[in-house]
DNA sequence: CGTTTTCAAGGAACCGGTTCCACAAAGCCC
DNA sequence: GGGCTTTGTGGAACCGGTTCCTTGAAAACG
């Protein structure tokens, strides 16, 4: 393998001037830098980088922590993430965190150690699990991408607006039994802000002077469960609701999947919303509000690179733009149906 | 940040005991051995890992390269490489290689830079491209999942007689009007063996005697766009065939919910079957060819540590087991509808 | 009992870059 | 023209571990 020395021999420099050279610190003149690169470039030279990482004390390698990208907003955000570090000429160390495993503890690890990363990128941690301060604690550069912190920089959408808008869309054109559907808000896995957007639906239904109806149905989240849950919810005709806010696009294609086989038209009978704008959305026509959790991504590298360029900045919390989207999965109730 | 000299000092041995004491190599008395190792506990220490990576010349890093997560496949085996890779200690960098771009040009550079990984795990990565043959010759531990070669370690499946059993599947039940649906094979993205199950399509309907019937439809294999071309498939009523051999499931959920949409029963006038056993394959009660992509990327990172303990061990090409699960979307075909 | 092995531990070299420092040459100022 | 700053370069120290080599003591051997 070819190192510094090699280029600075064949360019008959030492390897002090090689590497200033090439690395643009300190005086080097136009000329020497010249035969430099070229050197460089005829051996094909590149840096080792652990010799590179040890001396300078960076990695450019980030870290990120998050659940499998087995969903859609994991799978999205990661593919942001991913774009974005290129962009910047930064690695991607990855650490799928299932359950409060041995994997979340390697990492805290690692991060702890504080020699890896040059910065975290730290992805639905629940805040309950104190593992978000842990990582404060490191002093690394840090950003978590939706639950909020005041001791770090964020990136997060209002899940309370988000959920009371689609709830309230659903109440402006006339609905009252309305259901939510969603994830058991106090598992301590991963979260997303599921309490948030039950809170949501709840503040809107007690603004509509609807809080008797308050109805929230409890699934995981995911295109299957939603779907037996859903088709439990709405196999009794007498107590089904008119309309569904789903805590996510899958709960609610779930929700419309289980409609379908019913035989219950959609939105003729039964209303349905969603929070995700998810990839299927347009397909199954769904109203819902639309998160680019692409461009989140995006943004938590761009805060992590302004942390890490000035450690004392005061913090960045940056909330992504949501909006409605309305398609054909909600209309007006229909009135022998109340 | 404490180094190894601190825990020397406070163990009262010199640097070189210490590091031996930790790493297991070379001679160290038991008793030294645990004072170095308390010493260790209570300053936390953890070795700084370019320190340890430059002496070595390890990097406890794997770097794996596959196209983004938003597919079921990649999804699953990227988890599956994760767990096996904590499992034995290892870190994974990851880089998501969308079209022919900047990413594969910088993965590739990394991995003839030759420093920054143990090993590479490649995925679905198009044999036409080169890039394969190009990270063979880096000389670097690598694993091919997906695309066989002849000069890496392969995890594969027999995607030809993955699709020649569903289709003769069809074949059993009665079916002769069987449409392939599935990507374009030349497409030089990634590729997971289109090709191949194109030709397994087209060995079973020319064994039963039906090539005249060979009818592949291209679409982009997932959900939504396998709706739309389905939807179009199946809109002409003369001309729909009595069934579907889909490349993937997602394929062929798509064409499930363009059936559906057209009051199309299935399996009534519909058979359809997929490949994969995606999560939602149950749910759509889609009769489909199994396959296990965590347990392939498990088995790719066994692989990959058996090649780096004897880069001169011969080449190990493991054919990952498949097997037909038979559920609800496929049947005899109507006698009407022949 | 003397000699050869084996075991333990310290000192120094090394991995491959980056950066500090010393020094020389050139440019600038009064 | 002498002193001072700016520029360009080489040598050496350094980042924090690992490993080779040496030395000394204890154990095994003939």
């Amino acid at each position: 393998m070819t190192g510094i020395i090699d280029v600075a021999l064949r360019a008959g420099v030492a390897k002090s001037t090689a590497s200033r050279a090439l690395s643009g610190n300190g005086y080097v003149s136009a000329e020497t830098r010249e035969r430099v690169e070229r050197a460089a470039r005829e051996l094909a030279y590149s840096a080792h980088s652990s010799a590179s990482s040890l001396a300078t004390g960076r990695t450019s390698t980030i870290g990120v922590i998050m659940p499998m990208a087995d969903r859609w907003y994991f799978a999205e955000l990661l593919s942001g993430i991913q774009r974005a570090l290129v962009d910047d000429g930064l690695d991607l160390g990855l650490y799928g965190a299932t359950e409060g495993s041995a994997e979340r503890a390697r990492m805290l690890d690692h991060a702890l150690a504080g020699r890896r990363f040059d910065g975290i990128i730290a992805v639905c941690l629940q805040p309950g699990a104190h593992e978000l301060e842990r990582l404060t604690e490191t002093g690394l550069p840090l950003v978590s991408v939706g639950p909020f912190s005041e001791r770090a920089d964020t990136v997060t959408i209002d899940d309370v607006a988000a959920s009371r808008v689609a709830t309230e869309h659903l109440i402006d054109l006339g609905h009252e039994d309305i259901a939510f559907l969603g994830d058991e808000p106090d598992a301590d896995r991963f979260s997303f802000g599921e309490r948030k957007r039950l809170d949501g639906y709840c503040q809107a239904m007690i603004s509509a002077g609807l809080d008797r109806r308050i109805r929230p149905v409890t699934t995981r989240s995911t295109i299957p469960e939603a779907f037996e849950t859903s088709a439990a919810l709405l196999a009794d005709k007498r107590h089904r609701p008119t309309a569904i806010a789903a805590v996510c696009d899958e709960a609610a294609i779930g929700a419309i999947l289980a409609a379908q086989r019913l035989g219950i038209p959609v939105p003729g009978e039964l209303s349905v919303t969603g929070i995700d704008d998810h990839r299927y959305a347009e397909m199954f026509a769904l109203t819902t509000i639309r998160q680019s959790p692409k461009e989140q991504g995006a943004e938590a590298v761009r805060l992590l690179r302004a942390r890490m360029q000035d450690p004392q900045a005061p913090l960045g919390h940056v909330v992504a733009p949501v909006s409605l989207v309305a398609r054909a999965s909600t209309a007006v109730p229909r009135s022998d149906a109340r």
